[in-house]
DNA sequence: AATGAATGAGTTTTCATTCAT
DNA sequence: CATGAATGAAAACTCATTCAT
């Protein structure tokens, strides 16, 4: 079974080098140029590979941008994950993970063509990345909710506004940042921020 | 000579209706679409027009890219001015400023065309698209200075800092309402922020 | 609308006349070559034509195979229906319709690349030539069935075997000398075979 | 030295395995695909084998192709030959031979591929199936021929046209019903037509 | 012998742009 | 001014063939 029908029917060893090396080169890719801007070609001579072994190993150009959103929200999510799993308060959880994915956006180029790709896809792929942003801000509801239970957050204001808010921050100083320096500045910005989203989550402090 | 390069020469009413036609249809065109994968056959069907007058009227694909952009930033200069002129304070320009713009792009296709096709464009012009960013977080800061002068601003943070965090938050607002609804929530969701600008810059009251 | 969407969306004379020039082209390219083996390149060259204008005539290489089968059946309807029309005996439709049907084969190269194409094209449109093979043994009982009530035919087969007999036959003439002389000995091959026809359908005389 | 270099050499049991897999394998795809529709990995995967190893046994795509087209011509002429070899008169064998061959088309798959290639061929090859057309036919005339001497045919029409009759309507029938069901109605169809030969090959009776 | 991986030439398709009327 | 037609260069895609293990 040909490695493009199942990212794991990869069986030698030079496959899955050659595999990982097409993902990174479009991973750098991607994040310079939108979806059609970006050429087979120019993802290829990056990996220093063949056109046809990208074929070989995504099927083609639509599954190959697949592949890099689906390697950006897992390592997303497992940025995430490590989170949640430290068992702090709502509101700390909160600020550190702003923190977290401010530096994994300014240093994973796979991650940064996840983001930079999200607006430029075919219809179907891009609903799917608008959905990951939904997801995200029902996340940090849920940590606002967190929060207000274990007494951490003590804002009055409706979690549901706090995480609208807080998302809305984010995704704007991530799009800044990204216009201004590729991401760069992202994770100085988002120590600029902070002081405000603990104004936001506890008012009277 | 023809029109794209003699702005103001002695177009004949036809023409300008044409003219506007492909305008519009643009609009509605690059509002859904991308600059790659808006094609000027979907243009001059829009427009019920033929391909052939989108090159009198604009030259190119590229042109008529710029035209749109052109278009989306004199409304929306056009709207800031407006604000500006009133003679109000820092403080209620900015506030009045954030809802006018997100009315703005709420209902003008155009100006959503323009928000829409910044990050897809061809090099040169996706730069003037950023720069329209930077530019408007300066206005923001230069409105929060003057806030400050005239009173109505009693936050003690820097100007600069204020402006950094009040783009991102309408900016942000603006990405996630153009992913969920084209834009259409985007007053209503501007309103539900402005309490936390006020919090930002009149922490005491 | 682009005449590819529809075969009489051309507007323009120049138009008309190139896209006959590409049928006939790819008539003639057909008729020596299978669908896969026949390239594009091989048709717009024939027809003194680029390439991109069979997209903006026919859309793609499935479609123009397809006018050419439509082109085929019709034609083979026509000269069928101008058989049908002349009111003789069922007898004497067929002997003539076998004739004429072998004239029209050995002459016109569209013909004959829809009878070579048949069994080269892509599944769904290879039905459909299949399809044209049932329905001609069928129109071919018709004519038996008509024959005997006139009293024309006298055989006491049934017209069922008695059409399928005579189809083979006429198919398999078809398929022997399409590939002895490109269907140029049909014509007199068809004559040979007309007494075995009369014996089949008036075994006494 | 390679197998398909060395038809007799020294193969190893795992070897001959694998090429008769293959073999077969093509045989079930040919008769279902054009030489062009069929993709080697059709082939190696029906095998159960890999790509790779299609070289190996056979060097290239057309060689496989050519093995095919080879055994059907051996297994067609072996089942003409063992009803040659029955000293029977011309007629009986003439009749019974058309009743085999049915018979075999109708139920070996490597058979079917070599009908259903012939016709979408490269040039070269294309021939070499057409020529075993225009063998048949010879082949039928020298039964014709020797029925005439052994007084078991009476018809007093010349051999070349009853052999090219007989021809025709065995080929029409194989390509109908190849169409229809992929031959397996063929043998039913060749029986409806016996009468049929019988009444041309002895007129009186 | 066999396999999975890699290659690259060939083909179709796309579409911005130009042209003739 | 406008239109429909035509063009050709650029891309994506395909897949027989070769290669390294």
């Amino acid at each position: 079974m040909a490695p493009h029908v199942d990212g794991a029917g990869t069986k030698q060893q030079r496959g899955i080098e050659t595999r990982m090396a097409l993902l990174e080169a479009s991973g750098r890719v991607f994040s310079r140029l939108t979806y059609d801007q970006a050429k087979l070609k120019d993802i290829s001579d990056e990996a220093n590979a063949s056109q046809g072994s990208i074929y070989f190993h995504f099927g083609n150009k639509y599954d190959i941008a697949e592949a890099v959103l689906n390697v950006q929200q897992e390592r997303m999510a497992t940025t995430l994950e490590a989170e949640l799993s430290l068992g702090r308060t709502g509101y700390d959880t909160i600020l550190h993970m702003l923190v977290k994915l401010a530096t994994l956006m300014a240093t994973d180029p796979l991650v940064q063509a996840g983001l930079q790709l999200v607006d430029s896809l075919p219809e179907e792929l891009r609903d799917r990345g608008h959905d990951s942003y939904v997801r995200w801000q029902e996340r940090t509801q849920m940590l606002v909710e967190q929060g207000v239970r274990d007494g951490s957050i003590t804002s009055t204001e409706t979690p549901e506004l706090l995480a609208e808010i807080i998302t809305a921050l984010y995704v704007g100083g991530q799009m800044m940042s990204g216009m201004a320096d590729r991401w760069t500045s992202l994770p100085a910005r988002m120590e600029r921020s902070l002081p405000f989203v603990r104004m936001l989550l506890r008012p009277e402090s």
